[in-house]
Order: structure tokens, then C-alpha cells, then sequence
DNA sequence: TCCGTTGGTGGACAGAGTGTACGGACAGCG
DNA sequence: CGCTGTCCGTACACTCTGTCCACCAACGGA
């Protein structure tokens, strides 16, 4: 009986696990073809992943419940990936830190699409600007606590306020890869973009102590 | 006869800008109370400005170009304040950069719904995208001449790549600012965030060269 | 004063998109 | 075979947008 109960609850979750792969397919597909997720409607959302529109709301209320199911991964891997920074070795130098910093990159990259539309939910989804600020935050108190961290034992600058210098880099971040990757740049400036990235952050992180 | 013809768009002008200006009221009080622009329909704009719906399309296309009106002033009072960034003297010293950096920062700060405005407005609207972002790269290309400039005169650290460094710090500044507005957290935190922007902006580019 | 012009208004309406309800078709299971 | 669950397509009410147009008030000129 239980056991039966068990097995229904599974196999809708894998009906909508379905459902979901088939829009995300087609949110990246027509992202790519230059619509933003917030022009995109409802209606060529299911039509591009081929399902009846009461489908659609069988197993999501709304489109932003759609973004969140789709972002909520990218956003987590986003801060998890970010962990090769703090804690790379302290006797590193600024080559580690080039090296540190690609992990969130390339996540960033390869979820680009989907961060993108995240970001422009925060201006009109209160559920979608709630979880990404919560990512914000996250990633920028992870910095200011490997800034104190590092303060306390010598190999970052002393001299900087390590909660607000922490909010100032994590949004330049941000805002540069939404930039970079919102506007189609990438292929051209990519690479250098994240070498003068990691050259400002070691000279205003690291540089004559570590 | 001609002269007859100018006061008669002389007249028109005057009369699009009162509409213009019973719709900006509209905006800011309908955004203060926590509506995003991308939110506000057509519809509570011209309720809340007390103009009929034909009005509002004799003077403007549509919202974008409402937006755009009311923005345009905006963005070039922001990008010409901040020439008191690049006017800093050559031996000023850390406080004078904080100094320069206000007219741009309360520029922002008197204006910062429709800044908002904007930047949300570059998710879903081409003319918005187009003139924010040409604000953005002016003001980085600023940025980077008052870089090069200083490299050559000996006041600003020769390591950095201008072009990048600047693109880095405008996207910081910008996303900063939006962030730390559009959140209402101004009152407690804006003094504390801008010296410490202040100070990182000295530590990148002045430190040791002024 | 009268008349013509102008500008704003409100109402009507078509179209686009959203979200809901529901009947029908079909597959699977007991 | 009958029942159940799922997906589908259709219909529809609602909201909002953008357009059209008749009406009216105000104004200026003769």
C-alpha cells in the first residue's frame, strides 16, 4: 500500500522531470534564437516542447515557477563552484588564483542562458529575486569570510573591510558575466576579461602579502 | 507663416512635456510603492496620471518610449557627473577621490527608480538596451582615457590594462549602485558602501603611483 | 456673436496572451 | 471488460494593449 503510494508519487515525479527536461530544451532554444525568457509566452514555450498548455499547468503554476525549477541547480552549482577560490592554498600565486576563478566561470558559462533569465526576473518575480539575491549573498559572504579568514592569518590585505569589499567584488563578478554573455561577447573577450578579473582581484586581495 | 508653424510645434512641445511630466509623477509614486516599471501597465499609468489612454498614445508609442523620455536625461546627467572622477587633480589624495566620486553617486541616488527602470528595461526592450548600455560604455570609455592619461603622466598604476580594468570597475559601480537602491537598503548602508568603493578604487588605480 | 479649428476624452473593439474548466481519447491495470 | 489516470484540444472569461472615432469644450479670428 505504502509501497504503491510511494510508487505513484515516483512516477509523476518523473512525468514532470519530463515535462521539465522538454521546456528547458525549449527555453534554450529559443533563448538562443535572441528572445529573452521574459518576452518568451506561454505558448511558445509549449508549443516548442510539444505539450498541451494544460499540461504545462498540471505540473508548473506559472512561468516563474517554470524559471525557478529551471535555475534553482544553476544557481547552486553557481556558489558551489566558486569553492575552488577560498580554498585555494595560501602560498598561492596569481596563476592559482586564474585557475581558482574558472570553476565559477565556466558554470556561469555554461548555465549562462538561464542566469541570464534569472537576473532579469529579479525585476518583476519576487520568488525568482528572492533566490537569486540569496545567491548573492551567499557567494559574497563565502569572500568576506576567506578575506577574514585570510586577514587573520596574514595572506589578505588587512586594511579591507571585508563585508563590503566582499559585496563590491561579488557584484562586479555578476554584473561582468551577465554583461559579458547577456551581450554575445564572450567568444572575443572571454579569456581576457577573466585574466584582468584575476589580475584586480590579486592586487586588491593579495598583492605584498601573500 | 513659418513663424506661425514653430510656435504651433512650440506649443505641442509644451504640451507633450506636461504629459510627460503628470507621468513621471505617475511612475515614481506608483514605484515607490514597490511596483518595478516592467510591472506598471499602461493602464495605472495613465489612471494614476489623470490622462485618457489616447492621450498617452498621441504623445508616446508605448511605455518603452515612455521610458525612454524619462530616462534619457538621466543617463547623461549620470555619465557628465562623473567627469568630476576624471577632472581629480593629479596630487589628489584618497579623500579627494571620494569627493569626486559623490556627484555621480547622488546623481544615481536622486534618480535611481528610473535608473532602475532602465536597467530592467534592457531585459525586454532594444531601444532601452541600446542607450544603457551606450551609457555604460561611455562612461568605461572615460574611465579608461583617465587610466591611460594617468599611466602616461606617472599617477596611475602602468600594470593595468585600461580598456579591461575599466570595463571591470563601471560594471562594479553600476551594479552596486542598482542593487544597493532598487533594495532599499540606501539609508543604512550607501555612506558605508561608498567609501569603501572609494577605497578600492584608490587601491587599484592610484596606490603607490600618487 | 458666430463659426471653424484643435485637442482631449471616453467608448468600442480586435487581437494577444493567460489561466481555468472540462469532455474525449487512449493506455494501463485488475 | 470496466475503471482510473493522464494528456490533449477546445472553449471561454479576463486583462491589457493599441487603434479608431464621434463628441465636446475651449479658443481664436472674423
Amino acid at each position: 500500500m505504502p509501497t504503491d503510494h510511494n510508487n505513484q508519487q515516483a512516477d509523476r515525479e518523473a512525468r514532470q522531470a519530463a515535462v521539465q527536461l522538454a521546456l528547458h530544451d525549449a527555453v534554450i532554444e529559443l533563448m538562443n534564437r535572441g528572445e529573452t525568457f521574459t518576452e518568451l509566452s506561454v505558448e511558445e514555450l509549449i508549443q516548442s516542447a510539444r505539450i498541451s498548455r494544460s499540461t504545462f499547468y498540471v505540473y508548473f503554476e506559472d512561468k516563474s515557477s517554470l524559471l525557478q525549477a529551471l535555475v534553482d541547480g544553476a544557481l547552486a552549482e553557481l556558489v558551489s563552484s566558486a569553492r575552488s577560490w577560498w580554498e585555494m592554498p595560501i602560498e598561492a600565486e596569481p596563476s592559482d588564483l586564474l585557475d581558482s576563478l574558472r570553476p565559477a566561470w565556466n558554470s556561469y558559462r555554461d548555465n549562462h542562458l538561464l542566469m541570464a533569465a534569472a537576473t532579469e526576473g529579479t525585476s518583476y518575480d519576487p520568488e525568482i529575486r528572492a533566490r537569486y539575491y540569496e545567491m548573492i549573498e551567499r557567494t559574497a559572504t563565502a569572500l568576506a569570510d576567506h578575506i577574514d579568514h585570510g586577514q587573520s592569518i596574514g595572506y589578505v590585505n588587512p586594511s579591507l573591510d571585508s563585508i563590503r569589499t566582499a559585496e563590491w567584488l561579488t557584484w562586479m563578478c555578476e554584473r561582468g558575466l551577465y554583461l559579458l554573455y547577456s551581450r554575445g561577447r564572450a567568444t572575443e573577450h572571454g579569456e581576457t576579461l577573466l585574466r584582468s578579473l584575476s589580475g584586480l582581484l590579486w592586487k586588491i586581495l593579495y598583492q605584498g602579502y601573500r
